[in-house]
DNA sequence: ATCATTTTTTGATCTGGATCAATTTTTTCC
DNA sequence: GGAAAAAATTGATCCAGATCAAAAAATGAT
């Protein structure tokens, strides 16, 4: 696997910790349906989506699926909290294409970060862009009409309608599917 | 200064990091109202607040003052991506009480960074706990009535209307002050 | 192609919480 | 301790968006 540009320039790794970390990486190509992990389950892995498209959501009490965040293509992501700390995860990610995934275990990663002083700054970048994007979202969401949230959303990710459910979306905005319908179609 | 123990058994750092570390921040007793940092200038530090309460806050087009985060006793935070990346900050933060807080500069935490891995492993656990409070945030945000929203922060927070005002409190919900009222007034 | 399932759209109604406005309560500070 | 300022409460109205229901469109399987 080749690391993305963005990651090799925000975390300044040296050419050999760079491949050392790339090489690390087991590529997976895995189809559309299947579950990265589970709510409830412990999350062994760190992703990597190199092209395609993963979902995470959960379920309420009142059994409505809502779709906590999307990660598209060159993207790492993992449930970090049960990633790191082997908790159970509190959500389910599932992929909503075809996909080509690289993976790294808990251990695998855990040996590179101790004798790697450059796998740290990896690991620090990428929950640093993932915080990055949640504030952005917190910001946007309060006191932001349906219209509003679903303008933002068209503006930084313009084809999410070829690629996700509407339902999907409309959750993940935090409105309902019949919403997000009249406003898509003008009304 | 002390670090707090949650990161020293996070992050796993040898005693001699870890002093290191606790020695590079600087004391400062700051008054109430004081800024930290300011919506469209850069960071150029991070913090730890020992005692205190300090509140992220943004303007809106409409002039609406919306609370973004709260951040109170033994944490650490910054406005990551300005620190980061010397870009103006999106939001201001203000102290909300006399506080004790402890500051390190970008040029002094980046000499750190660079000779010496349990820096970057630091510096990883302090996004990572930002991220992971974003996260439960975002999945609690979603589809939640005004109450439940109350609830939930009262739950873990129980104390907070005695240190922040109603109005902070309501826009940190993403609701209005008056609803935030009616609700605590059990109606 | 055709039928069945899934997804999206459209319509009608209802309500939580916003908005606007005016008091009341609390805090601040000479 | 009393006036002024700031914060919180209470009341009345209104609307964005939820909910419920059903039709239409798209997708998929045999």
């Amino acid at each position: 696997m080749r690391l993305p540009a963005y990651i090799k320039s925000m975390a300044q790794l040296s050419a050999e910790s760079e491949s050392k970390i790339a090489q690390a990486f087991h590529r997976r190509e895995l189809q559309k349906g299947e579950l990265l992990f589970r709510q409830g389950e412990v999350c062994h892995h760190i992703f990597y989506i190199e092209k395609g498209l993963a979902r995470v959501f959960y379920n309420t009490e009142s059994g409505k699926d809502v779709t906590a965040w999307f990660f598209a293509d060159n993207n790492f992501f993992t449930a970090h909290d049960s990633f790191y700390q082997h908790k159970p995860a509190p959500n389910n990610c599932e992929l909503l294409e075809d996909s080509d995934v690289y993976t790294l275990t808990y251990s695998e990663m855990v040996a590179m970060l101790n004798d790697n002083h450059d796998m740290a700054k990896f690991a620090f970048h990428t929950v640093y862009l993932l915080a990055k994007q949640q504030a952005e979202f917190i910001n946007g969401i309060k006191f932001q009409s349906a219209e509003e949230r679903y303008n933002a959303l068209m503006h930084h990710y313009p084809n999410i309608f070829q690629r996700a459910k509407l339902r999907h979306i409309a959750s993940f905005l935090g409105i309902t599917q019949e919403t997000l319908s009249r406003i898509r179609g003008g009304k």
